[in-house]
DNA sequence: GATAATCTTGACTATTTTGCTTGGGAATGT
DNA sequence: ACATTCCCAAGCAAAATAGTCAAGATTATC
């Protein structure tokens, strides 16, 4: 599991595609200046996400891409691990030949962290996303605190005191 | 919110230290051998760690480091933050100065992703991670598939059909 | 059919980050 | 004194990131 900037591309990228849904293919060139992204780095970015059907793609004149299934249907950990693709993760990849017990261990200790993270991103779709920032909206608009409950999901936004996240 | 494997070997040497907690101060040249990690770069590492008082050092023979509180008040995302901090990391930092709505819209749509990645992973501590891990072995030496409840913890261990994480 | 819009692909480059090395210190137990 | 350890800073090669450039392929429209 990996999570950078470029992951946050992808993701930034396909939830304007999402906020765009119904409006036909949306073209690059649009997602790049609504998003201050290079064209040609979404390029690349689409690529990736069109091998996997995340998104699909409309050639010639009115062109563009679209989401590749619905936005319900389209999770988190997809698009990050679909941009994110490099070969080799661990220090003894896969197998557990390692040298002594000791270090397998710890090793162990993360691939379980990281599996954890990564069934946590899988349960978030990008209606998700979009419903949450709508609903907390609202909330904010009426001045209270989150306290709105989310059926299906159990992902809760409470206790991130100490986390910047991005400051 | 960064997860590189400059976040995995900070975690994986502060398990290593947990492992090991109550022999004393723990060398940086043990870790160093156990987890395949240089010297110098795990020195890097934990020069950060110690700052935000993750860990505690000792100097002079038979020093090195400890834990800087016991393993179930130290949690993966403080010291994932502790070795990443960087400066800037969203393109409109902080405050909402972008050009139209529609950028800073989607960008609040990340930041709240990344709020709930980390507000996730301040839920884990290390003794969460070593717990899980000793359970789980348990569990497999019993042949049966887990199905334990962890009290105190809602993080759930199971639907994570297709998540490669790391291979 | 010509043309323009758009995806598609590959090569190339600059910048940043990783992971590590080197080389020196400073503290401290023996 | 001395060896052991933490501490710190500079530098450096390899990789990843982010982007540019250039050439195509497809297709709607005139």
């Amino acid at each position: 599991m990996k999570l950078t900037t470029k992951g946050r591309y992808a993701v930034t990228a396909m939830l304007d595609l999402s906020l765009h849904f119904g409006e036909g293919p949306i073209t690059l060139a649009d997602i790049a200046q609504r998003q201050g992204i290079s064209l040609s780095y979404l390029e690349q970015l689409f690529s990736r996400l069109r091998k996997r059907s995340l998104v699909a793609s409309v050639r010639g004149p009115g062109g563009g891409y679209s989401l590749g299934r619905s936005a319900d249907e389209i999770y988190v950990g997809e698009v990050i691990s679909a941009v994110d693709e490099n070969i080799d993760t661990t220090r003894c990849n896969g197998a557990h030949n390692c040298q002594n017990n000791e270090r397998c261990l710890t090793h162990d200790l993360w691939s379980d962290l990281s599996n954890q993270i990564y069934g946590y991103l899988n349960k978030i779709s990008l209606q998700d996303l979009m419903d949450r920032q709508a609903v907390r909206e609202v909330a904010q608009r009426q001045g209270q605190q989150e306290q709105e409950t989310n059926p299906g999901m159990d992902i809760s936004m409470s206790d991130m005191s100490s986390g910047p996240a991005g400051a």
